[in-house]
DNA sequence: AAATACGGCTAATTTGAATTAGCCTGATTT
DNA sequence: AAATCAGGCTAATTCAAATTAGCCGTATTT
């Protein structure tokens, strides 16, 4: 990794643990080994390094909404799987979707540092609510929608039902974002959230 | 009010919008009115303004968390009204819930305030888990507790159980905090979060 | 191998925000 | 009614943090 990129790596963990404001040119410069001014080399200033973080971000999720397509145009494949649909393997998705997003740097941290500054600028409440409300919501949405046509799960509201499965996935995460001495606690909390989830909306129960 | 509280109430707007280390001293005495010097015949410095905010808090909700408890040592009767559930009471209940702290300016702004402040410091982090994770998940368990042995919802995990009716609401609390224009939107499905959640837990369905 | 670009450094410089000093007025106390 | 206090103001002061200037060695290009 070269210095450029060394500097949004250390920014980025700066940003996510004390908000933009709280973190000096000096502090992101010492976490990379150079002094200050020669951030100065490579960014225009301490805005611009904020910019890149985003536009970073935004291109890693680009991409991977791009292979989420590959993967979702075969979204009959996908939910082949759940079409014998099981608590295991449920338990499983829902566990590597929490863990992937929690334990991840880069989306955890991206992740924090958002929540901080979300209400700053609108447009990073737009980019927040797309990350961590719509697009989730609308991604699962659609397996979701694809297990009920299959005859796997209730015919209820499916909106509401992605809604039943993700919001305590996204409750849970914020908890460990927060105090991340809970995560035993909220992983126990989750296999039961989904254990019940599984009861209450499966068809072969 | 007078001008030490008003103080308070204009340096919580401002630090729940743009967060503590954005709002400077001078932008807390204009809209008071006054000049930034007056403020320090009020506070010691700017960190006394913030810690008052805290403690204010404090002081609110325990005074709330005593009114619950002499409404709470009624608990059963509190319960009582959810031996008869209906559909309607518990929309009205969450409805309530929900608008209550949505509307309520104090609760909106502080909870906007530890949002952006939770990651600085662990008191706040814990703060932010009392109030918006482990008390209404409490005090609603225990409601469902009630219920559940009352015979109107199924005895399924009451730990669980909450976690389904509050994650949502939460969610969604979040979601009008950074998105407020989303509010109608969220409304509406906060309706059939609800609606969903009887009939998939309530017994005279 | 001269010229140039790159990326580091130290030493200013600039800026802007927090805080302090010290004065003034009008109310309250003694 | 003199003395004190509360709470406002303007004019410093302080200080820390962002940024700029300008130097220098190394690597790359021509």
């Amino acid at each position: 990794m070269n210095t450029k990129e060394k500097i949004l790596d250390e920014a980025l963990t700066l940003f996510s643990e004390k908000g933009y404001a709280n973190v000096f040119v000096g502090d992101i410069a010492d976490r990379v080994g150079i002094k200050a001014p020669s951030l100065y080399k490579h960014y225009k200033n301490k805005q611009a390094i904020f910019d890149a973080i985003i536009d970073e971000m935004n291109r890693r999720f680009e991409e991977q909404a791009k292979a989420m397509q590959i993967n979702g145009n075969d979204a009959a494949k996908d939910a082949g799987i759940y079409e014998t649909l099981s608590e295991d393997k449920l338990l499983k998705l829902g566990r590597e979707f929490f863990l992937y997003y929690l334990h991840d740097d880069y989306n955890r941290k991206f992740r924090k540092m958002l929540t901080i500054e979300q209400f700053h600028e609108k447009d990073l409440a737009k980019v927040y609510s797309k990350l961590y409300v719509d697009d989730p919501l609308s991604y699962q949405g659609m397996l979701f929608g694809f297990m009920v046509t299959a005859g796997v799960l209730k015919t209820e509201n499916v909106q509401v039902m992605t809604l039943h499965f993700y919001a305590p996935i996204y409750f849970m995460l914020t908890v460990c974002d927060r105090e991340p001495e809970r995560e035993p606690e909220m992983l126990k909390l989750l296999d039961e959230h989904i254990k019940q989830f599984d009861r209450l909306y499966g068809r072969n129960n």
